[in-house]
DNA sequence: GCATCCCGTTGGAAA
DNA sequence: AACGGGATGC
């Protein structure tokens, strides 16, 4: 193949309609009669059915700038919604091509979730938040709720985390409070104890000043929902309304922009439905069918030109998206007549696949193809591995979008907590996370003391820590580390407010002994995790404040470290959606792999038509050439398997297609043996006795373990425990005879708030905390 | 309190 | 295979 050859750039494609006008804008000049259409019918609902390729983000962006242009609204007043931080970016920059720095004025375009994260941080008052709330990822969201399973005595074994998030998440996709749940949602989770759950969940993130991903939404569909006059000021406000993707819209975020635009109804939704691939996170495409219902009277307009493939890529997509049942029809068409077919290579197995695709990138590479140009599509993350070995040994420049991502590692994770308690004193989640770490000798049970006080008090963890320090409740060595971690908090509080975010994560490191921790370790892992925390430090340097830039993490999970380098593009089909490449590759075509087992076990012919939708979008993503990798032997949970190839393939339409094979059997070779799958003893049950009821010898030991009495001082930070300090007890006045847990029966000599100072009969004079002691 | 081993589980797409 | 949790030993 020949990068030479002459393939018409999307940007400067001739448009047999636009040659006799004059008088049009720039912006529209361009654009064939629909697309204009869809620029030019600003008033009113508006619905684009945009297929791959059709210039859907070209029409988006002229009508925008059209919008701006004219002066039916103000950057402002525009309220502008994409799926993916990607496709925000993108229309940024295109619009700002157009409108120029006006486009900074543009508030209010971006994803679902940074919309609402922004008005959330105004009205959080009105669900009882404060506006520096922290937003938690599913790692959190997963430990919060173990810790409820286990507080209210439930077997995590039998109800799994897993599976509450699960519901959670589906429930406020749907738009449901714990009150919305009938009997039915409510019994799916420990015989129905759904919604007292999820209650559970929602009153321990208000504690803590968080809220989910699904909250972000929710809480503000609740919010217009209850506050006429909030709703009425952004349907005031919100001149225009446009919504990209809209086919994976869910049951929230459609409630939600329904209510924003049912004053104006200027509300202009793209769409596909053959590129519906969200539906597992509560997409539904009926919202897209459903559209010309909510808003009677709205304009249809079908993008069908493509301007993107090559007819073979087109034809080849077409052709397997017949397949599916539930479609509304679209004829996508091309002015296009060269290019090349859609090739299809069958390989021995997964590291041959890898080396393959190495290969052809550089061969694309010796042409002059832009490596930004090849990007590799897979359908699950897993299968990125096998990429990414090969080409650090090839040395080919590739980047991995998503993937294990950058956010996640430890030592970036462990950064953020610092500064998570530092902008947000009552975030637990990252206080326990980092309150050991590095180590400072606290363990499981300083954290059960500190818990338990917290619950007692009502109290943040780190309030109660710095309250239990300032009592002989702990060992006096627990107790001065607390003292001391929490006086650093204090300063790095204050040093927060006239410090750059990026100096003072340095700051956080260095004097909390984390680089020191790292420093000592000497190994290569150590080094890369020291290298990945500067690399986080120069990340915040763009941003102004602490908050935003936690914000910005929790929303906009990508981090590329040059994204100006040329890079080979690796990522999964779904991250791929609205994206264009030359050359994409898409390996692992296996049943099994593509259509996942999983999917087909769990959602039949929906979710077949799903997968099959994913890879119309995968195939769709290429403008020149399209190669698609299967594999007789993969490893797959370390095992080998041998796999046939996908169905998919099969549906491809013969004539868009050149296959080649590099096994000397030919296809025989593909059924070499399904037989290992019915193995005729898997169906043997591994029942285990239960245990999980037992607390072991180590229990017992952790409650006998000695305790130091002796008391160092921690006066330092008793200033600041006194700012949190929770109502004294009444029930208890100097004079009284206690009774203590470790120090047995006493006399309180003073009561200093919900100090008190006791005479204990065995062990002597103690400063304790009242909701330790019982009146005896 | 910490390190280690053994066991069982869990492996999908995202903001 | 890779990870997390619990039990065990130091």
């Amino acid at each position: 193949m020949s990068e030479t050859a002459p393939t018409p750039d999307p940007e400067t494609y001739p448009l047999a309609e636009a040659a006799g006008d004059v008088d049009l804008p720039a912006y529209a000049e361009r654009l064939n009669m629909p697309q204009r259409e869809a620029v030019l019918t600003s008033e009113g609902p508006v619905l684009m059915l945009a297929g791959a390729g059709t210039g859907k983000t070209a029409a988006l962006t002229a009508r925008l700038a059209h919008l701006i242009a004219t002066r039916k609204a103000w950057p402002s007043e525009i309220l502008c919604v994409t799926f993916t931080n990607k496709a925000a970016r993108e229309m940024r920059s295109r619009v700002g091509q157009h409108i120029g720095d006006a486009v900074e004025g543009m508030p209010w375009l971006g994803t679902f979730h940074s919309i609402c994260a922004r008005m959330l941080r105004r009205h959080a008052e009105l669900v009882k938040l404060q506006s520096n709330y922290t937003i938690i990822d599913t790692d959190d969201q997963l430990r919060l709720l173990k810790q409820l399973i286990q507080q209210n005595d439930l077997d995590e074994k039998r109800w799994p985390a897993r599976q509450l998030a699960g519901l959670i998440d589906r429930w406020k996709n749907r738009g449901l409070n714990p009150g919305d749940l009938d009997a039915v949602e409510n019994e799916s989770y420990a015989n129905g104890r759904g919604a007292q759950f999820y209650e559970l969940y929602q009153t321990r993130l208000k504690e803590l000043n968080a809220c989910d991903f699904g909250d972000l939404l929710l809480h503000m569909l609740n919010i217009f929902r209850k506050h006429r006059d909030v709703l009425e000021q952004y349907q005031k406000r919100f001149k225009y309304v446009l919504v990209d993707e809209y086919q994976d819209t869910n049951a929230v975020q459609y409630l939600w922009l329904r209510l924003l635009a049912q004053e104006r109804k200027n509300i202009c939704v793209v769409g596909d439905d053959d590129q519906s691939i969200y539906s597992w996170r509560g997409a539904e495409v009926a919202n897209i069918l459903r559209f010309e219902k909510d808003f009677p009277g709205a304009k249809v307009i079908k993008l069908e030109q493509n301007y993107r493939s090559t007819p073979h890529i087109l034809a080849a997509a077409s052709g397997l998206i017949t397949a599916n049942s539930e479609r509304l029809g679209k004829t996508l068409w091309t002015e296009v007549n060269a290019g090349e077919k859609v090739r299809v290579i069958g390989v021995w197995d997964g590291p041959e696949e890898a080396r393959r695709v190495g290969e052809e990138i550089e061969r694309l590479e010796r042409e002059g193809a832009p490596l930004d140009e090849v990007a590799i599509l897979v359908r699950a993350q897993y299968q990125t591995r096998e990429f990414e070995d090969r080409f650090i040994q090839i040395g080919l420049n590739y980047r991995i979008i998503g993937g294990f991502r950058f956010y996640e590692r430890a030592e970036i994770r462990d950064a953020l907590a610092y500064l998570r308690v530092i902008a947000q004193p009552q975030d637990d989640l990252a206080f326990e996370r980092i309150y050991n770490q590095p180590k400072r000798g606290l363990g499981a049970k300083t954290l059960e003391k500190m818990h338990q006080h917290a619950r007692r008090t009502g109290l943040p963890l780190a309030a109660a820590s710095l309250q239990l320090a300032d009592s002989d409740e702990l060992p006096a060595r627990a107790s001065n580390t607390i003292g001391g971690l929490m006086k650093q908090f204090l300063h790095w509080r204050e040093q927060s407010e006239k410090t750059e975010p990026a100096e003072l994560l340095r700051q956080v490191l260095d004097e909390s002994g984390y680089t020191a921790m790292l420093e000592n370790e000497k190994t290569a892992e150590a080094k890369g995790r020291l290298e990945n925390l500067s690399e986080l430090a120069r990340a915040m340097e763009e941003y102004e404040t602490l908050g935003d830039f936690l914000e910005h993490v929790a929303l906009v999970m990508d981090n590329d470290a040059n994204p100006d380098e040329e890079k080979v593009t690796i990522m999964t089909m779904h991250a791929a959606k609205g994206l264009e490449f030359n050359h994409v590759f898409l390996p692992g075509w296996e049943e099994g792999v593509f259509p996942s087992q999983r999917a087909l076990d769990e959602g039949g012919l929906a979710s077949l038509e799903e997968e099959r939708r994913l890879a119309y979008v995968a195939i769709t993503r290429a403008r020149r050439r399209c190669t698609i990798l299967h594999a007789a032997n993969r490893r797959i949970y370390g095992q080998w398997t041998s796999s046939i190839p996908s169905r998919f393939i099969e549906e491809l339409p013969d004539e868009q297609v050149e296959s080649e094979t590099t096994l000397t059997g030919g296809a025989s070779l593909w059924r070499a043996n399904w037989s290992e799958s019915d193995d005729p003893f898997a169906h043997v049950a591994r029942d285990k006795p239960d245990r999980s009821a037992q607390r072991g010898p180590g229990w017992q030991r952790a409650l006998e373990s000695g305790y130091d009495t002796k008391q160092l001082a921690v006066k330092e930070s008793r200033r600041s425990a006194a700012s949190f300090a929770a109502r004294p007890r009444t029930d208890i006045a100097v004079g009284a005879r206690v009774f203590h847990d470790k120090f047995g029966y006493g006399i309180v000599m003073d009561q200093e708030g919900n100090k008190l100072e006791i005479e204990f009969e065995k062990s002597g004079t103690k400063r304790v905390i009242d909701s330790f002691v019982t009146a005896a």
